[in-house]
DNA sequence: CTCACCTGTCATGAG
DNA sequence: TACTCATGACAGGTG
């Protein structure tokens, strides 16, 4: 507890309220608490298949925690009758907590009151994970962080750019944030010890397998001579007695070492050291990211793979590779991390689009999908009469740019870029004083946003055009149709005409009588009409008689 | 697992 | 020359 992220004056001052049961208390709560906010939690939940999220399930650990909190040693408290039966879940320690210490309850910090959140964050902030600590500056930071998991690309990122990463730790990997901070401390673990207390250890030993404690230890390069005793003292709680490398999932950090104003622009978000990489080789920008007091250098935090790459490729060029790569790192690691992410995105994310979500989505001026879907559905000739249910997935990924822009601190709307006339546009551009990053960034998206309107305006006319010639193809049919029904009346008149015709013609022609009044035979004579309208009597030419009478 | 579909993105050419 | 637009092709997500 006098460890953790917490004003020592507060710390003072609570003090004396605290008994040795109350002590005791919140020990085993941040052990519960350390637990579920590492793989324990994993452990401790259920992936619904179905709907894809935790489920919580019972601990396996009981017997070790049994063994580690006796209950002879402490008060006999509702949180221990609890240790006999069902383990803990982090909302049972959060409420058991906020009713042992009413001040716990003006705590609001939405990690604090989301076991994921507060599990995916704890290795960065355990200390704020336990209620006492109070911390209220942590909450940009936490949502900083939520923004930057929930982007796939940049956790390939950092472990592309680490390489060895993905391959090497298989535990941590399971935990977007050990692969944010290990890499971007190289050495720092065989040297500095970040191991927890023993006791927490033990815990923790409960709850995780063994085998997977010795996967913790990091092959990490060599030491940086920049990392010195002292800001790493101050970077993370460290423990004299125990000289065990170990996982370094408990990083903590002091008020003393990130007062509240820096932790804000601390090296957590891997982004920010890409900018500031770009910054310091580009040789401006270096005030818009002080250095903090941790003695962390950020030519230091370059990884191996970064530290050859030419300085212009930093910054967003490395998120821009990082998309046109598919092959890549980013699809095992995008795997690797759904479990962990999927809930927390749609739970944190800033640009979550699902329900309550405020991206202006609506707001956008180039219509959207379901508009141009709307428009067509109905009409696709060669689709499918399907449901459209995809539009709360899709424009999450409608907002990566967005999340790019935040990454580089772009100060406008990405709307703004995609929409505004280029004289707009680039009085915009002028007013602000943006690094190469940023521009080309900028003109990405710009070009993204008009593309994708550019796309989607495509595909519309392109439907709109297939059901156009749909439509002429059926009013031809119709036509047609027409035209053969047309030409079967006249057919028919025809040959009712014909009919009457020859009515006609016998009729005529058996009213006709030669000089003896004997009627003609029809055999021998024919009727034929002049041009005049005269008409004649005209005798059959037999081809049996002309050759008989040649 | 396969398939069809949707959507974003890129490359390219035309204006 | 830079920019915008149109469009084919491709990749990835989804049902």
């Amino acid at each position: 507890f006098m460890e953790m992220d917490t004003d020592p004056e507060e710390v003072n001052s609570l003090w004396p309220l605290f008994s040795c049961q109350d002590m005791n208390l919140i020990d085993i709560l941040w052990r519960q608490d350390i637990d579920l906010g590492d793989k324990a939690l994993l452990e401790q939940l259920e992936l619904d298949e179905e709907t894809g999220e935790f489920m919580p399930c019972l601990l396996p650990s009981e017997p070790e925690l049994k063994e580690a909190y006796k209950p002879d040693s402490v008060t006999p408290n509702t949180i221990f009758s609890r240790v006999d039966g069902d383990a803990l879940s982090f909302d049972e320690c959060m409420q058991l907590l906020a009713e042992t210490f009413p001040l716990v309850e003006t705590i609001e910090s939405p990690v604090a009151q989301n076991p994921m959140l507060s599990a995916l964050l704890a290795p960065h902030k355990a200390p704020t994970a336990v209620p006492v600590s109070l911390a209220p500056a942590p909450v940009d930071v936490e949502q900083a962080w939520m923004e930057l998991l929930s982007l796939p690309e940049l956790q390939v990122d950092i472990l592309d750019q680490n390489g060895y990463a993905s391959t090497s730790m298989s535990l941590e990997v399971q935990d977007p944030n050990y692969s944010f901070y290990l890499p971007e401390l190289p050495g720092l673990v065989t040297n500095i010890d970040t191991t927890p207390p023993v006791p927490l250890i033990n815990s923790f030993k409960g709850m995780v397998p063994p085998d997977n404690l010795s996967q913790t230890t990091l092959k990490a390069p060599e030491l940086n001579a920049t990392y010195t005793t002292d800001s790493l003292c101050k970077l993370f709680y460290t423990d004299p007695s125990n000289t065990k490398p170990s996982s370094p999932m408990l990083p903590y950090t002091s008020n003393e070492a990130y007062p509240q104003e820096e932790v804000r622009h601390k090296p957590l978000e891997p982004s920010e050291i890409h900018v500031h990489q770009f910054s310091l080789t580009d040789g401006h920008m270096t005030t818009e990211f002080p250095d903090s007091d941790s003695g962390l250098s950020m030519d230091n935090v370059s990884s191996p793979r970064k530290s050859h790459q030419d300085d212009s490729s930093m910054g967003y060029s490395d998120l821009e590779e990082m998309d046109s790569n598919p092959g890549s790192n980013r699809s095992e690691c995008r795997e690797m991390f759904s479990l962990s992410l999927h809930g927390e995105e749609q739970q944190s994310s800033p640009y979550n689009t699902g329900p309550g979500s405020h991206l202006p989505t609506d707001s956008l001026p180039y219509p959207k999908s379901e508009l141009v879907e709307g428009n067509c559905h109905n009409q696709r000739p060669f689709t499918k009469d399907k449901p459209r249910r995809r539009s709360a997935g899709r424009q999450s990924r409608l907002s990566r740019d967005e999340q790019r822009a935040k990454v580089l601190e772009i100060p406008f709307a990405v709307e703004l870029i995609i929409n505004l006339s280029v004289d707009n546009f680039n009085e915009l551009m002028s007013k602000h004083q943006l690094n190469e990053a940023q521009l080309v960034l900028i003109r990405h998206i710009r070009r993204r946003g008009k593309n994708k309107v550019a796309a989607q305006n495509c595909r519309k006319r392109k439907m709109e055009s297939i059901s156009g010639l749909e439509g002429e193809l059926e009013a031809l049919c119709e036509k047609k149709a027409h035209l053969l029904w047309e030409s079967a009346q006249r057919d028919g008149s025809l040959k009712e005409l014909k009919e009457q015709l020859g009515s006609l013609y016998l009729e005529v022609f058996s009213r006709l009588r030669d000089e003896e009044g004997k009627p003609y035979s029809p055999s021998d004579y024919s009727l034929q009409q002049t041009s005049d309208g005269s008409m004649f009597l005209v005798p059959r030419v037999k081809k049996t008689l002309r050759g008989e009478d040649k």
